[in-house]
DNA sequence: TTAATTACTGAACATTGTTTATATTTGTTA
DNA sequence: TAACAAATATAAACAATGTTCAGTAATTAA
């Protein structure tokens, strides 16, 4: 019986054949040429061959959108090694900011395209952003508890956090901060992300 | 010599009455249904004839964001009547997320979209857009002299405050708040909003 | 060896935005 | 007014896109 196993061996195989091709296209080019018939020429295979592996080129998008979310994972694991709950807030959101301005085609797939939002909806949650939402809980839960917060609803407060990183970044992303010269940016950037967290510190 | 300026005048109609019809398939339909060639068929003409009035579609766009701004501007202008400077600066950021949820597309074209963003570098500045972010910081400069913020950078306080409530839009109008159930996500909005500013403001 | 299933493709469809050669309308001049 | 010039408008096509579907080729089962 080890026919059926290895079809189903092939099978995926050739999803992730396309998948890699899909991501050398994403990152050599950019999302917006990460189209089905490129893909379908670099692996030589038809176009329609695709549709037999993924529904649609959303399904495509929405993979590497995963793909984005383990990148960011990582790079937010790092900061454990941070023991003080405030310090370790205040690396998360420079991870944060750091991670979308040297990766924001991945980035704008994850926080900004409608592609991968749709297949969001389809799932009905969203269990790889919920993930790192919920390590930026972890992290504020620590500094309440530690006296850094004030006791306010931890949704709120992780809201508030992601919303103004994600704004900062997303921001920059989509080229609205050209009132900003480039080279003051960076310090702008940060300036702002300072102004905020100090403000919200309780002094203990 | 009166050829010449009707001729200047009947342009001038064709290109509102272009910028006209695509505002209303905006307005009713989203800006993903304005295409150049529903707008053609909507004034009876062909879709080459909308290139002798408009370089490119960009263009059309870049004209319906302006609206936009206006709008949005127009808006912002009702906070004026407020006079104590920190309850107006948390009405700015209360009429801004407002304004941003009740007119999801607008704000999109705005500061999300590309197409915008591209004339916007082409023309080098953005009129429209620093004038509401001068209007933000006036506001801040006024809290600052009456003692309610810390005398910081007038841009970083600037782009702090607009990338918090920005990122509260964003993250809805991009769907990607599906953590939080629909009828909580009013609440947790406002939340963060207030969280942020009543960390920010000092104690006079 | 034949029948049935599976894997794949060519060609087409329905859309886009945009360009170009051509036709029509309008204005100027002899 | 007739002929020419300039403007305005269009039909048709181009080059893309995602996607579908009727067939063909390859593989497996009987």
């Amino acid at each position: 019986m080890g026919i059926l196993e290895r079809k189903d061996r092939e099978k995926k195989k050739m999803r992730s054949l396309i998948l890699k091709t899909a991501m050398k296209l994403f990152l050599e080019e950019g999302f917006e040429n990460v189209t089905i018939r490129r893909i379908a020429e670099r692996i030589e295979y038809s176009p329609a061959a695709i549709y037999l592996y993924y529904k649609d080129k959303d399904e495509i998008l929405y993979a590497i959108h995963e793909i984005g979310f383990e990148k960011l994972y990582k790079q937010q694991q790092t900061i454990l090694s941070t023991r003080d709950p405030w310090k370790r807030l205040k690396k998360h959101g420079e991870v944060y900011i750091k991670f979308a301005l040297e990766n924001p085609e991945y980035y704008d797939l994850m926080f900004i395209m409608r592609g991968p939002a749709k297949k969001i909806k389809e799932k009905e949650e969203w269990e790889i952003g919920l993930r790192s939402f919920e390590f930026l809980k972890g992290n504020i839960k620590e500094c309440i508890n530690a006296g850094y917060l004030k006791r306010v609803n931890l949704d709120v407060v992780a809201f508030a956090f992601w919303s103004l990183t994600h704004g900062i970044a997303s921001l920059v992303i989509r080229e609205r901060c050209i009132m900003f010269p480039e080279k003051h940016l960076n310090s702008i950037i940060e300036g702002a992300l300072d102004f905020v967290l100090n403000s919200i510190v309780k002094k203990r």
